[in-house]
RNA sequence: GUGAUUGUAGCUCAGUUGGUUAGAGCGCUGGUUUGUGGUACCAGAGGUCGCGGGUUCGAGUCCCGUCUAUCACCCCA
């Protein structure tokens, strides 16, 4: 034994057959509405210039970016006097891991303008990489079950959004989740009040953590970051807003006027909801959620489960002018994405995925003494010609070490074949669950196991 | 990137105020004679005590560093 054990990469997971079988079963449901309600699927390729994913997360995004080291001598023509790392990067590494699905898809659309159909529906559910320190629920590897609408402005497309992900959750068995919803309209408007129209960053940042760390904490931080009593004062209503949006209404509209954009957009979005046949989502005008502060220009929202501190179980939002950048303006778009991991979690933690999953072998043959194998096979080939998954033990070993392999692997039936059976023309087909056996011709087996 | 905690057989852990060949349970392998699995009994394999320094006559046990994992912050799915 020599070599050291091998070890995993920081923040990534292998997944064993039944997590597999269970990840698959969460794609699938979400593939599956996300494609009923016409989105069609798009794959980009994992690597990116890293002129495309630079710059579009804000500084610490940046950061976050795993970069791949120039192919060959990577040092070649490098001034070695460079010592800023800022300026050593780009002449070093050229190439990036995709942080996210979204800015990927900008480049696409902006690339193919000519060819796609908009508004352009479509989903990309793909794994994205984050240089991020790995904590609960968080991992350096995770897949996106992304979906946009780009190329479309009206509020319908939010509401459609959110109508989709009560269906993906409810059908997924979950059940005690709300969307927070909010606008960048609103959190400008909190910022005038606060007297921070230009610290917009600072305030939202500091409200975001208020279901974490309470009213005190987040006053306490604001004092601290410059805020006057007068304007804290003014941003009061916030922290004691009742429970139920219906509740909150009036008291957003009336403390930032009933002509606000983002109000009134948001007001349009629940109509569009109702319209669309749900009568009591789960959405709540949340004027303290602050997410994709480097990208999002209208709506906001995110999905988190009622009562826990688990973290959300999806985000998404407006975006004006993100492909811009490459190109093309005028393009307004709204998306969303599941985090397939927090999702694994919750239904892990409530006992959601459904109990019989995947799929092990129906039979195994057992595999007796080299002159029985020819006949085994025979048999093997015509199960596996019916359908029927099957495997024969691949070695001649002795039948108890095969009977023990099939309980280990949960195969419910053993076939055996051996010179009594095929002298007599049959086959000795064991129920591992019952521990009985009965001997059938080959037909009459086909029929057992089908 | 910041802070805290952690690391002994495949897994879960013991390991006394630093002292001889580091233990248990589970698991694993083989056996309890001929073609029959959940139990029982018997036997066996498997550890450079995360890694690297240091203190000491002597370190799994103390000190420093480092890596890993976990948790919190930042930020986010």
């Amino acid at each position: 034994m020599q070599g050291k054990k091998p070890t995993l990469l920081k923040g990534t997971r292998d997944f064993a057959a039944p997590q597999v079988f269970r990840r698959n079963y969460i794609f699938d449901t979400i593939r599956h509405i996300y494609q009923k309600y016409g989105f069609l699927p798009l794959e980009t390729p994992v690597l990116e210039h890293l002129t495309t994913l630079t710059g579009k997360y804000g500084e610490e995004g940046d950061q976050l970016l795993f970069k791949i080291l120039n192919s060959g001598d990577f040092l070649e023509g490098v001034d070695s006097h460079t010592k800023d790392y800022k300026t050593l990067l780009p002449q070093i590494a050229a190439k990036g891991l995709r942080y996210d699905l979204t800015v990927p898809l900008m480049r696409y659309v902006a690339m193919n303008k000519d060819k796609l159909i908009f508004p352009f529906r479509r989903y990309q559910i793909q794994p994205v990489w984050r240089a991020d320190r790995p904590q609960k629920g968080r991992y350096r590897e995770f897949y996106q079950c992304d979906i946009d609408m780009v190329g479309a402005s009206s509020l319908l497309c939010e509401a459609e959004i959110l109508v989709m992900i009560h269906e993906v959750l409810l059908q997924l068995g979950i059940k005690d989740f709300t969307i927070h919803m909010n606008h960048r309209d609103v959190l400008k408007s909190l910022a005038t009040l606060g007297g921070a129209t230009n610290q917009e960053g600072a305030l939202c940042v500091t409200l975001d953590k208020l279901d974490k760390v309470g009213k005190d904490k987040v006053l306490e931080e604001l004092k601290g970051k410059g805020f006057s009593p007068a304007a804290l004062e003014r941003l009061l209503f916030i922290f004691d807003l009742p429970a139920t949006q219906v509740d909150r209404w009036p008291i957003l509209t009336k403390q930032l006027g009933l002509t606000q954009k983002g109000m009134q957009d948001m007001q349009k979005i629940l109509d569009y909801v109702h319209a669309l046949g749900l009568e009591e989502p789960s959405i709540t005008l949340d004027p303290t959620l602050a997410r994709g502060l480097s990208y999002y220009t209208g709506t906001i929202f995110e999905v988190k489960m009622k009562h826990t501190n688990w973290g959300s179980l999806g985000g998404g939002g407006r975006y004006d002018g993100l492909t811009d950048i490459f190109g093309l303006t005028g393009v307004s778009g709204v998306g969303f994405s599941f985090g397939l991991d927090r999702l694994y979690s919750v239904l892990e933690a409530l006992d959601l995925f459904p109990s019989s999953m995947g799929s092990t072998t129906q039979v195994l043959l057992a595999n007796l003494d080299p002159a029985s194998e020819k006949w085994t096979l025979k048999a093997l080939t015509t199960l596996r010609t019916n359908d029927i998954r099957a495997e024969i033990y691949p070695a001649v070993v002795k039948l108890k070490k095969q009977l023990q392999y099939a309980h280990k692997r949960q195969i419910p039936f053993v076939a055996i074949i051996g010179e009594e059976e095929h002298a007599a023309g049959v086959i000795t087909l064991k129920d591992m669950r019952t521990r009985t056996q009965q001997q059938y011709s080959l037909e009459q087996m086909l029929q057992e196991l089908s």
